[in-house]
DNA sequence: GCGACAG
DNA sequence: ATCTTGTCGC
């Protein structure tokens, strides 16, 4: 596996991110995501202004290292990288956990203090924290006595997503551009998108 | 020891 | 993530 020294780089690397709004106004947006099919990795970095689709990259890959639960950027982060660094965006979402995160470095945060760019992280599932059970549209997700993300319910009847900041960007305004940037999908639209022309991309070759 | 474990 | 059919619901 990767031992204590990759704990501790992420504990380091956590104190670096940066929880408050570190930006004017939010116009373009994008959305990174990667699928897979056997040792081939297939990233799409979609961008949006208003409801319009702007900017679409694709990158296909090899991942260097192997899937390890909390260890996802340093199997991701390289991948990502080669797409995000061609889109410029106000805000950017990971298909992971940012600060939701056993060390409070997911690969959203890992992402963000590279790019230096506001980040927020989405997932499907928790990797760490409780919550209550009873909430209506979202409530704050817990650990360490402290609030590292938040559920929010995307969609009725669909499970909530998990949201966490990446970086540059409070829980607070992480949880509100989520939800202003969910169309009619469980993840942002940019997040979808990129999902599906990830697949689309890996399928067609 | 046992179960959990982003994608 | 991926392997996979039908099926319930809007």
């Amino acid at each position: 596996m990767i031992g204590k020294g990759g704990e501790r780089f992420q504990h380091l690397l956590s104190e670096y991110v940066r929880e408050e709004d570190c930006f004017e106004k939010v116009v373009t947006l994008a959305g990174v995501d990667v699928s897979y099919k056997g040792d081939i990795a297939s990233v799409a970095c979609v961008a949006m202004e208003e409801g319009v689709v702007t900017q679409e990259v694709t990158w296909i890959g090899q991942p260097s290292f192997p899937y390890v639960s909390s260890f996802f950027a340093l199997r991701e982060f390289p991948l990502i990288y080669e797409a995000v660094r061609r889109v410029p965006c106000d805000l950017l979402f990971v298909h992971g956990h940012g600060r939701a995160h056993p060390r409070k470095f997911g690969l959203a945060c890992h992402t963000g203090l590279y790019f230096q760019r506001p980040t927020v992280g989405v997932a499907g599932r928790i990797l760490v924290g409780e919550f209550d059970n009873s909430y209506g549209d979202w409530t704050y997700l817990h650990f360490q006595n402290e609030a590292v993300g938040a559920l929010v319910r995307t969609q009725e009847k669909m499970n909530p997503i998990v949201v966490s900041v990446g970086h540059m960007i409070s829980l607070k305004s992480a949880v509100d551009y989520t939800r202003l940037s969910v169309m009619a999908h469980r993840f942002p639209e940019v997040v979808h998108l990129a999902h599906l022309l990830s697949r689309k991309t890996l399928d067609s070759r």
